[in-house]
DNA sequence: TAATTACGGATAATGGATATCCGTAATAAA
DNA sequence: TTTATTACGGATATCCATTATCCGTAATTA
């Protein structure tokens, strides 16, 4: 089980843009290039978060991407649903019913009026890793960023954006 | 992103390997036939499980699988990562490493001896799935099937499965 | 001796993830 | 007005993990 990649440079993607200055838009191409990876391809994780409403596109040179909300209003769980989809981890395909033994019940005595037991556990475990995405925010990671990165690298980093939009 | 269906079936499995008296054993054809699962593939689960001592398995005639240790000392976690594998659900890439500003930088400006805050934050997540996967055992499994599985169908299971063993 | 079983290796078949290419419309700069 | 730039979406190709099947081997029981 493994997310898709792109969830990772959505992520990486969102980040660059919360330091954007305001009305300032960034282009796929110096994303893709700022994190060494296909424009192209980049390009469709940047359209999911457009229709999923998380950045804003703008046609046109000068053009490009930025977020659509405050960064502290967009979080993991956001982008991350966007990229990867709401469904969830754990596909039930109710292997119960295949059981023999029910071939002769009906209506409450096949008891699957309850979900499977089983598939309640497993997406109580992925309810509990969803919560946990969704407690942290864009504005939460670049406060950890500021704190992490030196600021030589932090700086140089933003100018070259900067220098883009 | 989306588990093995191996996991759906080597839960279900556990749940009714879980039921069986003392020094039962229960074959692989058994339980594919009661869930409805082809035997060979259902085998290559059964094997992971065994793998990971979690069931063992007899040979010859009145052979098959039973549990290794006592359902309360196997949790849905021992199961699932059985069969999917102990790796994180986000793979982290190092993309940042790509960012064109740290060429010129070296040693600690270049700034990775901590690991990307991006994914610290993802494998957070991992960890709060897999806390919750590991706070339910069979046993508590078993407890919950009995309070929501109609009793006649309970016994009738109880019954074909023991004729098997 | 014969039947049954777990186990593991080898080998397809399938489908989603990954990646590329191109056309269209919108927009800004020249 | 013209040209360049950009997001966006459709079509297509490639790759690889999952899914699935088949078979040989060794162990064990009847």
């Amino acid at each position: 089980m493994q997310l898709k990649n792109q969830v990772e440079w959505a992520l990486h993607c969102c980040a660059i843009l919360a330091g954007l200055g305001p009305d300032r838009h960034l282009p796929t191409k110096d994303l893709a290039e700022l994190h060494g990876v296909p424009k192209e391809y980049l390009s469709k994780a940047l359209q999911a978060l457009s229709q999923a409403g998380i950045v804003e596109g703008t046609l046109g040179p000068s053009g490009g991407y930025r977020l659509a909300r405050p960064a502290g209003a967009i979080t993991f769980l956001n982008i991350v649903e966007a990229v990867e989809g709401k469904g969830s981890s754990f596909a039930c395909t109710e292997i119960r019913k295949n059981n023999p033994c029910r071939g002769s019940m009906s209506g409450a005595a096949a008891g699957d009026s309850r979900p499977c037991a089983i598939a309640r556990v497993m997406w109580e475990a992925d309810r509990a890793w969803r919560e946990s995405l969704n407690g942290v925010s864009l504005a939460d990671l670049a406060k950890t960023l500021e704190k992490t990165v030196p600021a030589p690298l932090l700086k140089k980093t933003a100018a070259w954006v900067e220098a883009r939009t």
